[in-house]
DNA sequence: TTATATCAGTTTCAAATGACAACCAAATGA
DNA sequence: TCATTTGGTTGTCATTTGAAACTGATATAA
């Protein structure tokens, strides 16, 4: 990333920790099991600077934590924080839309299905608190509680 | 972006449109209602020539369609497709998990509601296709129908 | 034991991309 | 009519990227 956005805005803001392509193949490369820096570099085929480099600002930012293993401290495991776990409703929301919008039905390379019945799932739902649908229409974004400016806001 | 991945992935394919800060930024606007190129300037505060790029992208991308408005053509209007819309869920998935983990609760600048309650929603939530809520912990990713190679998969 | 491979990076350097400013022509608006 | 807005393009310079070579430990194999 080269500026970080000023915008007090959860977009922006989240986009100045993972805004970058590299940074979400790692995050997903997480999700599926990958712990160690060579798995994350032979898998997604980042540059190693580019990967030592995203792994620290991750580690910086709460996202992911970094641990030894092994005895004398040149070998690291790379997990997931809560924080970095919490993201994974944004990777299987991009993960659905790749699926329908660029490969289409009945060509997704991955799905994301219920262990219990092996089916996949229908597109992630908007609830409200006490767990009832709202449908897309009923949906707005407004200030909220922090809100100092005032962005137009219409969903 | 700078070389497209080459992965049989749907998040990377989808990062290889839309993997890119600014935007995501453009398309929060366009939710909010923007369609103007000094609209997207300046609300964004993006560069002049950056933002010709990613909106000639974003509409070869089928992500946005350009209007002609004005008789001569040199006033345009920028606006989501169907296909752009349906970005939606990640751009609130992003929204929720920026609020939750960069400003905590009672200070998030912006809130999703439901219009008719006016109370903020829920995290999105994981659906079977017959509409009853998955637990995070059944959720897995496995190799769909359109699979070449096999990535390890577990959620 | 010695050799080889793996791990987790750092360094180096050319090429691509980004930010910022200046400029521009057509079309509006006052 | 004249200024302003719109939707860009062009040029310059700084930063970032990508690829490869290099390091210096540790683990594994012969």
């Amino acid at each position: 990333m080269t500026k970080p956005h000023q915008h007090d805005c959860p977009v922006a803001q989240m986009l100045n920790l993972v805004g970058d392509h590299w940074t979400w193949l790692i995050i997903r490369e997480a999700f599926f099991g990958v712990t160690r820096f060579n798995g994350f570099q032979q898998r997604t085929g980042i540059a190693k600077n580019l990967l030592a480099d995203r792994l620290e600002r991750l580690v910086l930012d709460g996202i992911f934590e970094k641990k030894d293993i092994g005895q004398k401290g040149t070998r690291y495991a790379y997990g997931l924080t809560a924080k970095g776990k919490a993201l994974q409703p944004v990777l299987i929301a991009m993960l659905q839309w790749g699926n329908t919008h660029i490969y289409g039905k009945g060509n997704e390379p991955l799905q994301v299905v219920d262990k219990k019945t092996g089916r996949p799932l229908a597109p992630l739902q908007y609830v409200a608190t006490d767990g009832r649908p709202v449908p897309r229409s009923d949906l707005a974004i407004v200030k909220g509680a922090g809100a100092q400016r005032s962005p137009q806001t219409q969903a």
